[in-house]
DNA sequence: TTAAAAATTTAGGCAGCCCTAAAAATTTAA
DNA sequence: TTAAATTTTTAGGGCTGCCTAAATTTTTAA
């Protein structure tokens, strides 16, 4: 029905969508999807033949509703399998991504809902990102990202807003973690890095680490 | 590396070469994998150029070295799959294979090693089928297709060689099932047909399903 | 308002994998 | 041993999804 192809178009145009207003324009998804605005020309007609996009030339793409259910099924199916490589198979949050580009493809309606349900129906990914249910539905949490955060708030790590391997390595290595506490004792105002106190340890992090934390405010 | 459809005829290969003297010929080639002649000319001058098979014109192909290692990677990755399918996520033996034949593909060692632990090293698959260990070591059975035991014998049954959907739910449906004890009471010359004792249940079965059912004396 | 820059689409090709029809080699049966 | 039947290969295309280069449209900035 839909190829791996068309998959990762479609879930590229929807995480695209979040932060694009009007149509996801063919260069930030040639560049999402790392291939040429040639390609992305006519793989979007081809899915707006389907009936999975709605696009006019020169204008961009937008999902329809049947283009978007098929993309929240493939990220629900990203996301269950990241869960389960860290929670059954010993992987760490760093090394499940490439994985579950692979399993989000597997075509098993039965395993997605038995999978679901030998995980216990989780409703956050390894990296903090919700895993919409059968119907779709995301549970969203109110996050914001600690670089907007004022001196002397204090939060939960709960997301990460790049999860490239780099970053996360970068994470694990100065230990800070989803569920940990987080204080912010000052800002720098030159570089705008931050002070901040990780569950009693005190630690400096750039802005550019402090733009793709997550926390919830306490 | 290698692609779905190469991985598909590696293990095509690997299967009819176990009832093939010689090289495995073109056209069963083309019957197993359900697809023409020509296309599998072309495939396997390929697999012959990246030295996964020998390949002399006319004269059928054979697993090389490399060709054969692949081959049970993808059927150990195949049966460990099934076997995660039935024993974790309440699949039946009926269903597995098709949602297998996707999952074989996935690329990740770690995954393989992974997933093999968390089930515990089993080394046989829903269907009786032995799953190759790391380096790629069957372990083989002593076993026995029912159609060829004498009256009065009886043995355990331990495998099926057609594992199509409609023949293991034949077996469901009287149920016949992996474990369970048979002892043939009587053979019925004029057609081949079996009376048989299924654990204390008189039973009576066709040769065709005789041909396709393994038990293990004992 | 217009010309240059940037974005997008179209044109023309290539690789992988499939197909039908025709040609060639091999096997089988006279 | 030879002709017919069968098997296998080759020739010639199709389709998907990718690419580069050229053309076109839109946006930006004089
Ligand atoms: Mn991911
Ligand atoms: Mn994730
Ligand atoms: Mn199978
Ligand atoms: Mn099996």
């Amino acid at each position: 029905m839909t190829s791996f192809s068309e998959e990762n178009y479609l879930k590229a145009i929807f995480h695209l969508e979040k932060t694009s207003t009007g149509g996801v324009s063919t260069n930030a998804l040639a560049e999402k999807l790392e291939t040429k605005a040639s390609s992305v020309s006519e793989m979007v007609k081809k899915l707006s033949k389907k009936e999975l996009v709605a696009y006019r030339k020169y204008q961009g793409v937008s999902l329809s509703d049947k283009g978007r259910e098929a993309a929240v099924e493939i990220i629900r199916k990203h996301r269950l399998w990241e869960y389960f490589l860290v929670e059954k198979l010993n992987f760490s949050w760093t090394e499940v991504h490439d994985v579950a580009e692979q399993l989000e493809h597997i075509q098993s309606e039965k395993l997605v809902l038995e999978l679901d349900k030998f995980l216990g129906f989780p409703r956050k990914d390894p990296h903090g990102d919700p895993i919409p249910d059968t119907q779709g539905n995301f549970q969203s949490l109110e996050k914001v990202l600690l670089a907007e955060v004022e001196p002397g708030q204090q939060g939960l790590c709960v997301g990460v807003r790049d999860s490239s391997r780099e970053f996360l390595e970068y994470l694990d290595k100065n230990k800070i973690a989803l569920g940990k506490t987080i204080e912010i004792i000052e800002r720098e105002e030159f570089d705008q890095s931050l002070l901040i106190r990780l569950e009693n340890e005190e630690l400096h992090i750039s802005k550019s680490i402090a733009n793709n934390l997550f926390i919830k405010i306490i």
